[in-house]
Order: structure tokens, then sequence, then C-alpha cells
DNA sequence: AACTATTTATAAGA
DNA sequence: TTCTTATAAATAGTT
């Protein structure tokens, strides 16, 4: 009978494998929903991105809402163009976007690096508040921005041939 | 004496200004909380980009959590090595963090492009559920990727030089 | 910014 | 797995 959750929810890893990824699926999905909720009130552009574990994609808002009316339209119309000998056009407009989703695929490796560089620029131009000292040295700091610039300079290179 | 919430909230764009921006407030605080509950409960690393109309910057998350520390590090040993005259490996990092700041800003700007092309790509090889027919045409999505993709190898172009 | 009635999220059990 | 529900958390309208 009793379903009562209790305790507060305790802010730490989850170690029970099926609980954490119980977890992870509501708390996602809320997470997107909120994100779709706060776009849709404030008008504004939101992005939400999560690295799933459990899956080999990662999760992206927004999706759904904004994309799939545009694909919709270009499902159909491909099924009616192959109907009426059309393919030349729609093949057409496939082959740009295989070789763009090449090059994206690759760009996206690099947006999660570029994003946390990004972050530690601009604090390094807009210094917060200093609150704690620890973990990482001075000369760690600019190994790991070095050896991630590397990495996107590496990937991004690879795109113009 | 109300303060009641009494309605359930209406999800549509919020038209009193002064509403919207206490909502914006309340809820991005609320999305980066969740971000970052889900991040620490699960073990994951989750990314929230919310495009503030309000300030500058867009709010990234994580920031604060995982970069401060380093930040806090980084300005102290900062200070301290000026102090003892030890100013030019400090200022060799920063040039190294100056160059690569200038390409990294290039690079934010079409982060966003692409993660919304990512998806559209992503949907057309594992296409879901048709829905919705309306919006836009076939030509239009052709033109609309082949647009961005223009900017965004017109951006990353110029990051080669 | 602080308050609180109410809605919403969610942890654990079924 | 999905559904249920007791409780925790978020939050809209006020002050």
């Amino acid at each position: 009978m009793a379903r009562v959750p209790r305790k507060k929810v305790q802010l730490a890893y989850i170690t029970d494998e099926r609980a954490r990824k119980a977890t992870f699926k509501r708390r996602k999905q809320s997470l997107m929903k909120k994100a779709s909720e706060l776009s849709t009130l404030c008008g504004i552009d939101a992005c939400a991105i999560i690295y799933n574990p459990y899956e080999e994609q990662h999760e992206v808002w927004p999706s759904n809402e904004e994309i799939q009316p545009i694909l919709s339209r270009f499902h159909n119309l491909s099924e009616m163009e192959k109907g009426k000998n059309k393919v030349d056009d729609v093949r057409f407009v496939q082959l740009r976007i295989d070789k763009a989703k090449n090059q994206l695929q690759k760009l996206c490796k690099v947006v999660r690096e570029q994003e946390i560089i990004n972050v530690m620029f601009e604090s390094l131009v807009w210094p917060g508040t200093v609150q704690n000292l620890n973990l990482v040295d001075l000369n760690d700091l600019g190994l790991i921005i070095q050896q991630r610039l590397k990495q996107i300079n590496h990937v991004l290179g690879s795109l113009d041939n």
C-alpha cells in the first residue's frame, strides 16, 4: 500500500542500477518537458542535450515539435514524387543531405568540448565569485585547453576536403 | 491574501512582459537545477543551453559547479604569480586562451544551427511517426539546409588561417 | 525578494 | 513495463 517517497531525495549518484535507470528515464522526460514549456511560455530558444548512457544517441530538444512538421512534409512528398517518377529532385536533395550529414556528425563531436571551453573562457573574461580552491592545477588547465583545442582543430580540419 | 495559482498554467506565450520575465527567471533556475540533479543522480553528462533574451550571454549548464574550482585556482595563481614576477607563464597561457577564444566564439555561433540540422538529419535517417503536414515545403527544407550549411562552412572556413 | 495555495514531479510499490 | 499514489518540489499570483 505504502507508495511513499518519504525521504527527501538524496542528491548523490544512485548506485542501484535499476533505480538509476528508472530515475534517468523519468527525470529526462521531465527535463525535456520543462525546456519545452520554458520555450513556449517565454518565446525563447532553449536546448537541452543529454548524453544518454543507455542508448546510442544523445537526447536533444527541440526535436519533434519543430522538426517533425518539416520532416513529415518531406517524407510524404518523397513518396508522392516516387510514384510520379520525379525521384531525381528528391535524390539530389538527399545527396546534399548525406554529404552534409557526414560533415555534421564530425562537427557534432566537438560541440560538447567547445561548449565547455567556451564557458571556461567566458568565465575568465567575466570572472565570477571565487569560491572553491581545489582539484586542478594551473598547468592542468592549460593542458586541458590545449588538448581540447587540438581535438577540435583536428575534427574541423578534416571537414575541409 | 489570496496567493493562488488556481488556474493550471496555460501553455502559451505570456504576453505580459513582467509576468513573462518573472516566469523566465524562475523556470530557468529550476531547469538548471533539474539538469544538475539528473547529472548527479545518474552520473551522466548533460547540458542545457538557454538563449537568454534579457541578457547578452546565453545561459549554460554546467558552468559553476564544474568550472569554478578550476577558474578559482587559475585566478588565485595568477595573482600570486604576478606578485612573484612570474608573469610570463601566465601571460603565455593567456595568449593561447585569447587566440582560442576568438576561434571558439566563431564556432559558438554555429552550434545552434548545427544542432538543429543534426536533428533534422537524424530524423531523416530514423524517421519517426509522421504526424503533422504543414508549414514547410520540400524546396524550403532544401533551401534551409543549404543556407545553414553555407553559414556553417563560412564560419568554419574562417577558422583556418 | 518572500509567501503560499495549488499544481506538478517523482520514488517506490503494485 | 507501465500505473498508482503519497509526498516532495515547483511555481503563479500576491505582497
